[in-house]
DNA sequence: TCTGCGAAGATTGCATCCAATCTTGCATTC
DNA sequence: GAATGCAAGATTGGATGCAATCTTCGCAGA
């Protein structure tokens, strides 16, 4: 809440990760600056920023419109995740978890469990799983102690529309195993197990990418139109 | 050519990375407008982009200045350049090398080969041996066809003071050496050798990430001097 | 001499106005 | 009827003025 461009840029960005804003949506300064009760200043640089850093597509002297990912472009993201995320694994186990983050991730690892042996399955505890889901792979990469691996994954992290949809086909079995894979991946850095780390996590992110696009598959013409990329302006007539 | 905050954008850009604007060094926004003819607005655009992509740090109220990297902070980039770089060299072995990038490797090799049998080493053939270098690199992930991963890799070779410094103090036994390595990584990949052209292309990056950090420190009290993080603001009086 | 306070100067943050470009719709022409 | 050209509206790009914040420098006091 420093200063008003920053406050902007936040706003939009969950919106955009939310889905609030679709994929293709346009995105005009002055709405923005109406709804949001600033001036066009402030948007303007939030928009740019949030086009720097990938969520939005910008056309000069056209505008912005929420970046469109097809699923070539999720499985790229997955696998560039995954060997991003192996290799904060590796670094943590070769260098030595710290206290903090072991202790962190044993108490994660525990709700986690406790979770997955509740009999009400409802939203709540889905988006709890989520949250401790994201609790853990971030304690991972942020013990690896390399900001730019930690940029690069947050990254590969925000992408429009995947914080919406991630979790929400998720069966318990898919759950349970996805569980199974963080205990592991906890032993093998806990243990100092550099490569079997690094495998487990790539493994680990890879799967998840792979049924996420199953999933987008899955969800048919309503994620698939909105994955179209859409072209801003119409295409000059003259051939 | 296309806005004027593109053109501010570029602009800056290649002086930050060309080391005009030093590590540290506070970019004044009435200052570069001056400089380049434009008023303010463009340039706070560029340096809100410039910022996002890592280039520079900003403090709310304060500033831009420089973003400065430590010794640490460069083994962190090059770990992270390895791990990608080796995906992008496996995914184009898997997937299957495209003639035209065949044909523009083959080439390069030829040329770099050609290169390191000349006799007079001057600035002029190190500036060309850069530039093949890049080329090489560059076809390899972008052959690979993932944009987000030619992202990644894209913010992982634009560092501050990097490339002006990168390949300044190389022998022809390291330039030699890193031949061998592109030759063998190209083997690898177009015989479709995903794992062995992984492998390569991460310790070939790896090896290129341990130079630089041995020429870093090398560089003594000039480099540390520039490359000692900044305090942008004084630290606040009261304990 | 050093520390703390305060005022003046400098710099950034934001709002608003104008210019440039694009988009849209209609009329005209083939 | 379809395509082209033009004009009006809408939207973005840039410049400028003012407010808010920070920085710096000087001064008073311990």
């Amino acid at each position: 809440m420093s200063t008003r461009g920053q406050s902007v840029v936040r706003a939009l960005r969950d919106k955009v990760l939310d889905g609030e804003y679709a994929p293709g949506a346009r995105l005009n300064e002055i709405e923005i600056s109406n709804s949001l009760n600033v001036s066009r200043t402030p948007v303007r640089a939030a928009l740019a920023i949030l086009a720097t850093e990938g969520l939005l597509d910008y056309v000069p002297n056209s505008g912005y419109v929420v970046r469109s990912y097809s699923v070539q472009d999720i499985e790229g993201v997955y696998a560039a995740r995954s060997v991003l995320e192996g290799l904060a694994a590796r670094t943590v186990a070769e260098k030595g978890i710290s206290d903090r983050v072991r202790g962190l991730l044993h108490k994660n690892l525990a709700e986690t469990e406790a979770l997955l042996n509740e009999t009400d399955w409802s939203d709540r505890l889905r988006d709890e799983w989520g949250r401790l889901n994201e609790e853990f792979h971030e304690a991972i990469f942020a013990d690896a102690g390399n900001r730019h691996l930690s940029e690069l994954i947050g990254k590969s992290r925000s992408i429009p529309l995947l914080k919406g949809v991630k979790f929400r086909w998720h069966d318990l079995d898919t759950l349970a195993a996805s569980y199974s894979d963080h205990a592991e991946l906890f032993d093998a850095i806990a243990n100092g197990q550099g490569t079997r780390a690094e495998h487990l996590a790539r493994e680990h992110v890879y799967q998840a990418g792979r049924r996420l696009v199953a999933n987008w598959r899955r969800a048919g013409v309503d994620g698939a139109s909105a994955a179209t990329r859409r072209p801003i302006r119409k295409v000059s007539r003259a051939a």
